[in-house]
DNA sequence: CGTGTTTGACCTGCGC
DNA sequence: GCGCAGGTCAAACACG
């Protein structure tokens, strides 16, 4: 998971410094070149001036020096590392010590619907904290530092009532073609769903259903599937949020849905509410609607990369800077360099 | 009887 | 403050 993390630091070091390295993969170019360099200077010329002898001993110097700074960084990897473990650690434990997520939690009042201060208070505070962090550690990393931020914040001090924008960790869209005919809003993806609304949106006539995530109880994502304005045959499902659970049913036999039988028989023929369209009469265990899979975030794969990525980048640049600060590096920095320059400089007889 | 869908009401954010 | 639009809830209903 973190192999980057070693490398990656030490590669912006490189690029930037031509440094000798710590990383296994850099290091033996990086270091080779300069190497080869001082090699044949010391070798080529036979005789040992005391010049020489001193350029010699500046260069030993400087080798442990480099040696330090890169002890020095490995120890900064190393500790990043631990600490981003046991971040996640953390996170973890913080997700399965209130498992019972969702609004689900406490007493249900029998009066009517939800009571905004209560539920809010419910929902909001465990739901919130629960849903977002797995997701960071699992494949984020830290992708969405906004979010990571508040979260903080929140937890620290912050009331932090609604993390709305914060609390919307992934959102994807996927096309799905369907045929026209059918007027079902159902995307088949392997996941079980449950649908808790549906709703005619201004932009679009046809109805956009909403969908929830019912292979696991505390799962939070949530699905809207609505056709295209433009184009009918197509379904635009968007996801919101990632599953803390594994793809359910890789059986490609009976995939899932146990029930779906009912819908798939019942509506079709004669549909009590033509208007609206429902469940859906497609093939439960045939998607072979699916066509397109544009996503804004992209599967986990992907998106792990991505994150990754940016993960790396920053740590690089974290690292640099560190370095950058760090007088003692500045000052190797600048007898490397001037060390290089007096090496090449000299005019070669 | 249990489970899932339907659907009207309610909640909330946003623009005016 | 008001109205609109999107999103959610939960009672009622349908089905196996
Ligand atoms: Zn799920």
């Amino acid at each position: 998971m973190d192999p980057w993390i070693g490398s990656q630091p030490s590669l912006s070091l490189d690029l930037h410094v031509g440094l000798p390295p710590l990383s296994r993969h850099q290091a033996p170019v990086a270091m080779a070149k300069p190497k080869v360099l001082v090699e044949e200077n010391f070798l080529q010329p036979l005789k040992k001036e005391p010049e020489v002898a001193a350029l010699e001993t500046e260069l030993q110097r400087m080798g442990e020096e480099n040696r330090r700074l890169a002890e020095a960084l490995t120890a900064v990897a190393a500790k990043y590392e631990a600490l981003r473990s046991q971040y996640t650690g953390m996170v973890a434990a913080g997700v399965t010590n209130n498992p019972s997520s969702t609004s689900e939690g406490g007493s249900v009042s029998p009066s009517r619907k939800r009571k905004t201060s209560e539920s809010l208070d419910t929902a909001a505070a465990p739901g919130a904290q629960a849903q977002h962090p797995p997701q960071h550690g699992l494949q984020n990393g830290g992708q969405q530092q906004p979010g990571l931020a508040d979260q903080m914040e929140c937890t620290s001090g912050e009331p932090c009532k609604r993390i709305r924008e914060e609390c919307k960790p992934k959102v994807s869209k996927l096309y799905v073609h369907a045929d026209p005919s059918d007027l079902s809003l159902v995307v088949k993806d392997g996941y079980q769903w449950r649908k808790y609304g549906q709703k005619v949106t201004k932009d679009n006539p046809c109805p956009r259903a909403y969908f929830r995530c019912s292979f696991a109880p505390a799962c939070p994502v949530k699905k809207k599937v609505q056709r295209s304005a433009d184009d009918n045959t197509i379904l635009v499902a968007t996801y919101e949020g990632e599953h803390n659970h594994g793809q359910p049913p890789p059986a490609p036999s009976s995939q899932q849905q146990p029930h779906d039988a009912k819908n798939a028989a019942a509506k079709p023929p004669s549909p009590p509410r033509p208007a609206a369209p429902a469940a859906a009469p497609q093939s439960p265990d045939h998607p072979q609607q699916l066509l397109h899979h544009h996503q804004q975030k992209q599967q986990p794969q992907q998106d792990a990369v991505a994150a990754s990525e940016l993960i790396r980048r920053n740590l690089a640049e974290q690292m640099a800077m560190t370095l950058t600060r760090d007088p003692s590096f500045k000052a190797a920095l600048v007898t490397a360099l001037s060390g290089r320059i007096l090496e090449l400089s000299p005019t070669k007889d």
